[in-house]
DNA sequence: TTCGGTGCCGGAATCGTTTGCGCAAATAAA
DNA sequence: TTTATTTGCGCAAACGATTCCGGCACCGAA
C-alpha cells in the first residue's frame, strides 16, 4: 500500500523542461518567461501539485512544526494550552506535534529526542513530574533547539519560560481558607522537584506565616504521579485523616490530583466534611457535589505566549541571549466547596 | 538558529570509507568485515550517530507515524481513545501525530491534507460534526492511504471501522429513564449527519417504541456544534422548556453535549428538576449533583482497535478488501441524576 | 599461467526539491 | 558587423541515507 503524489519532475515531463525551470517557475522566479510560468502554474493546479514536504525539510533543514510536550492531555490545564499554541502556530503557519510523557521520565525523554530527529523546528515543554535529570533537553538545546518551558519550568536551562503566578495563586487560595476559618489546611500536592509544586508551596507557607500560622510539614503530602495513581493519593489522604489532629481543609496542588483529591474525599463520606480548594481549570467546577473552589490558570494564554516566544526565537537570524520569563496571573473561583458556613450546613 | 546531526559522511570521513560502506556497516551487512564493522560501530556510538529520519522517509517514503484527527482532545472520550492510539503505536514502533478539527470542515481538509503531504503512513480520523463532504478523504483513499474511522464513521468510504454499540447503548439509556417511569424525555444530540448521532437516535426511537411511547420530534434538538458552543444548547433546552408539555427527562448525545447540557439545566434551578442521562467519559460523574447517570464508551479500546486496523493495512503487502466494522459495547452507569426517587426526593 | 570464485569495498543513482553556475540565443550598444 | 548585455533555461550539486552494480585483490583449481 503507498501512496504517490504528482512531483516537480511529473510537470517537468510533461512539459518538456527541466526540473529547474519548474521549480523557478512555481515560486515565481524573475528568470522565468511569464509564459512558462503561466504553463507551469497551469498544469501544477491542473494535477494538483504539493511540494513534497519531506523533500523540503531534507533541504532547508527546517519543517515548519513545533513539538510540544505535556503530561496528559487528559488534563483540562494542558488541553486548554494546547488550544493556545495552536491558535498562535497555525496562524503562524507552523503545525503542532503534541505528545504527552504521562509524568514519565523516560517517555519525555523519546518523545522529544523523536520530535528533534524528525526535525521539528522548536521544543514547547511542560517537564513530567519524574524529569529531574533534563540532560536530555540541555544537550539539544546545546546544539541550538529553540525551546521554551511553560508551566513546569526549569532554571537548569537558560531560555523563555512561560507560567501561571503559582506563588500568588496559591498565596491567596490559602488566604481564602484562612479567612473562612479553617486552621489545619492540608496541602496534597506534585512531586516536590516540579517548579510548580515548590512555587505553590511556598505561596501557601507564606499566607500561613502571614497570618500566624505555624507552617506543618505533616501536613504535606506529595504525590509524585500527580494523581494519576489513585492509591498514591487515597495513601496520602487516608494517613493525613489517621492523625490526631485531622486537617479541617484540604488544598489541591495540581489539576488531576485536585480532582482525585476531591473525589476520594467525596467517596469517604466523612461526618465532618472538609474545606475543598484546588488547581484546577476543569469547566464544570460549578457542576459538582459541593461546586468546587478553583485556582484557574490561564491556560489558553500561557499556551500562546510560549509560543510566540518560540516562534520569535526560531525565525531569530541570531542566537537569543536576553530570556523573558513571563508570569500570568491565575484566578481565584469561589465557590462552595471553601466555605465555612456552607460546610457546617452541610453537615448540619 | 539551526540545530545540527551527525551524518553517515561524518563516519565515512572520519574513517576513511565510503558512505555505502558505512550504512551497510550500520546495518550489519555481511559484506562487511567484522573489523570495518567494529570500527563504525564505535565510532558511531561515540559521536551519538541516529540516522536521520527525514533522509529515510524520502527514501523508503514512509514515515512510521500515523495521524489522528478529533474534533477536540479536551473531550474525555477522546483523549482516553487517544491513549489507547498510543498504546498500540509506540509498541509497533510508530508515531502518533494529534490534530483537532473543532468540528470544523474545513480545518479537518487542512490538517488531513497536511498530514498526508508531511507523509504519515495512515490516519486514524473520527469526522467533524460539519464533515458532510468527504471529498478530501475519498480522494486520499482512492491514492491508497490507509484510513481507519473510529466512533464517526461514513459508508461513503469502504475501510474498517471501530465503534461503540451506540444503538444499544442509546437504547439501554432510554429503556432505564422508562423503567424510572420517566414519560417525556427530550434527547439532545449532535449534528444529525454524523454517524453516532443517528445510531444514537435510532436507539432511543425503538426503546420508546418497544415501551409503546410515540415517538416525538419535538422532543429532539440537534446542536450542530455539539455542545462546544453553549448558547446553542441553551436555546435548545430553553425552547423545550417553553413548550406546553415540559420534558421530565434529558438524554444527552455526546460528551461535551452531555457537559454542557447538564450544566445548563443546574444553572437553570428548575422547581421541577428533570431525570438525567447521557453519552460521556468522565471519570468524575460521581462527584456530579446530583452523580450523573452515564453511558460510557470504551474509548481506550476503541482507539487500540482502530490502531491495530490501521497499522495491519499500513503493513499489508496486498490492498485489503475484507473490511471489518467492530462494535464495542457501552456501559451504562446508573447514578443519582437518572432515579426516579431520588429527583423526588431532591424535589422535596 | 590462467580462470573462476569469493571477500570486501567504492561509485553512483535514487528519493523531491532548490539553487549556483553556465550556456545559448536574442537584443542592444558600439 | 562586432561586441556586450540581457533573457530564458538546463546541468548538476546538495540535503542524508540506501542499494544496485561493478571492481580489485587474493585464493585455489586446472
Amino acid at each position: 500500500m503507498k501512496f504517490e503524489s504528482a512531483t516537480i519532475k511529473d510537470i517537468a515531463k510533461a512539459l518538456n523542461l527541466s526540473t529547474s525551470t519548474v521549480s523557478r517557475a512555481l515560486r515565481g522566479s524573475y528568470e522565468i518567461s511569464s509564459e512558462t510560468k503561466k504553463q507551469v502554474l497551469e498544469y501544477a493546479e491542473k494535477i494538483n501539485y504539493r511540494p513534497n514536504p519531506i523533500a523540503l525539510s531534507l533541504k532547508e533543514r527546517r519543517t515548519r512544526a513545533i513539538g510540544v510536550v505535556v503530561s496528559e492531555i487528559a488534563n483540562n490545564f494542558f488541553s486548554q494550552a494546547i488550544n493556545g499554541i495552536e491558535s498562535i502556530a497555525y496562524n503562524r503557519g507552523y503545525h503542532v506535534i503534541i505528545t504527552q510523557s504521562h509524568e514519565s521520565h523516560e517517555r519525555e525523554k523519546v518523545n522529544v529526542e523523536h520530535m528533534a530527529a524528525r526535525g521539528v523546528d522548536g521544543l514547547l515543554i511542560s517537564l513530567s513530574s519524574e524529569s529531574v535529570d533534563i540532560a536530555h533537553l540541555r544537550e539539544l538545546h546545546e546544539k541550538g533547539m529553540p525551546i521554551v518551558f511553560f508551566d513546569r519550568v526549569s532554571d537548569e536551562i537558560e531560555t523563555h519560560t512561560v507560567t501561571a503566578n503559582n506563588y500568588w495563586g496559591s498565596y491567596h487560595a490559602t488566604e481564602h481558607l484562612i479567612y473562612q476559618e479553617f486552621k489545619r489546611i492540608a496541602h496534597i500536592t506534585a512531586s516536590p522537584h516540579l517548579s510548580i509544586t515548590r512555587e505553590r508551596l511556598e505561596g501557601y507557607k507564606d499566607a500561613l506565616a502571614k497570618h500566624n500560622i505555624p507552617f506543618r510539614e505533616d501536613l504535606i503530602r506529595y504525590c509524585p504521579h500527580g494523581g494519576m495513581k489513585v492509591p498514591e493519593v487515597e495513601e496520602a489522604i487516608g494517613s493525613l485523616m489517621k492523625a490526631k489532629n485531622k486537617p479541617d481543609a484540604f488544598f489541591g496542588g495540581g489539576d488531576r490530583l485536585t480532582m482525585t483529591c476531591f473525589g476520594i474525599l467525596k467517596r469517604m463520606k466523612l461526618k465532618k466534611e472538609p474545606g475543598f480548594i484546588g488547581f484546577t481549570n476543569t469547566a464544570v467546577g460549578d457542576l459538582f457535589s459541593p461546586a468546587i473552589t478553583v485556582i484557574k490558570q490561564p491556560a489558553f494564554e500561557i499556551g500562546q505566549s510560549a509560543t510566540e516566544f518560540l516562534i520569535q526565537m526560531i525565525e531569530s537570524k541570531r542566537p537569543i541571549t536576553e530570556f523573558q520569563h513571563k508570569v500570568l496571573e491565575t484566578e481565584l473561583v469561589i465557590r462552595e466547596s471553601s466555605k465555612k458556613e456552607a460546610v457546617a450546613k452541610r453537615e448540619a
